[in-house]
DNA sequence: GCCATGACCGTACAGGTTGTTCAGTATATT
DNA sequence: AATATACTGAACAACCTGTACGGTCATGGC
């Protein structure tokens, strides 16, 4: 039963030179996806899981941190879970005296911001934050106003989310169809 | 050299019973943390890092993941690196025929729609979007007007990122300051 | 057609880590 | 004073990781 199982005809076809940068196989697929579900599982059950020998889950893992595709596998924290129970995004109309970064220095000293952009449209820059209750909100709007070079912020509550930050679908797409779980074994 | 180490006084005070919904400690906050910057470690290698022994970590990852505090350690994918390099902001006018469940799930279907939140305000929805260019980004906008119940789409793009999603100050904070390293050893 | 290359497999080994259990101690609550 | 909880330190077997090796296969250049 050594030789049973096919291998994958034109995989170098796809990785090999071109489409390096972006490229991700199903395999990659598949391993992000199991690992999604099931994060704690090491490299030996995923190999188990995905069929394949460890190596070959060891080697697609570094390269797939290495170009940058897996940034980590830190712990994600559920603000809510600590109180924060209040998410609200800010749009931020800046004074244009000196660009946005100073902006954004202070704005990252808030621990209650937890993402900002800047953007093109209406404002110049929208920033998540959350809250431990709409009265906290409020200070913590306070806080952003207070910030130089803010010239108005307007705000606008999540009441609900329906779909939570996601990427699996994403490299499901990229890696070209179904990911379901392993072939065997 | 056995019991040098004092003790962390207080604690129950703390976590008992009363707090123990929203309570992280000091401890809590410097495994988050620690675990943040290095996800790839251990059970063991925490507990040296934070010179306490390693079932306390143990304890402590468990009870942190039972409360909801960490949701998982799932592999954090980047878009960029996946060639989605267009990130975007749309909200959504919706006809408040049936609510918006409907039109969420419908959004869900979208791999583009990274996330998306019920809002109050001038919008109804507010959907963060990723595309592979701004060419793209018209098709995934397609696609959203396209879903039974959404009026209009106004979108906004995302320039730059100045501050990246993070928790990490929030779990500073709610543990009440200071977590850095570890004590010794 | 031949060879170098890259990806994969299966195997092997040492060393570290995990899951688990246990008794012992300190602190806060009753 | 008794009890419950949290932490320590130690122990054990089972397992996993990092690493290395030789072997197979398909691709692409010579």
């Amino acid at each position: 039963m050594a030789t049973a199982r096919p291998r994958n005809r034109s995989r170098r076809a796809e990785r090999g030179r071109a489409g390096e940068l972006n490229g991700i196989d199903q395999l990659d697929g598949r391993l992000i996806a199991l690992l999604t579900d099931e994060p704690r599982i090491g490299v030996l059950e995923c190999s188990r899981r995905l069929g394949v020998a460890r190596g070959t889950v060891q080697a697609r893992l570094d390269r797939l941190a290495e170009r940058g595709v897996i940034r980590g596998f830190g712990p994600e924290i559920d603000p809510s879970a600590l109180g924060y129970d209040v998410t609200a995004f800010v749009t931020l109309q800046i004074r244009q005296v000196r660009g946005h970064d100073p902006v954004a220095e202070r704005l990252a000293e808030i621990p209650e911001v937890i993402e900002a952009h800047t953007i093109t449209g209406a404002g110049d820059m929208l920033c998540r934050i959350v809250a431990r209750s709409n009265q906290d909100l409020q200070r913590v709007i306070d806080q952003i106003v207070d910030v130089q070079g803010v010239e108005r912020a307007s705000t606008t509550i999540a009441l609900a989310t329906p779909v939570r930050q996601r990427t699996l679908p994403l490299v499901r797409s990229a890696a070209g169809g179904n990911l379901d779980s392993a072939p065997r074994r």
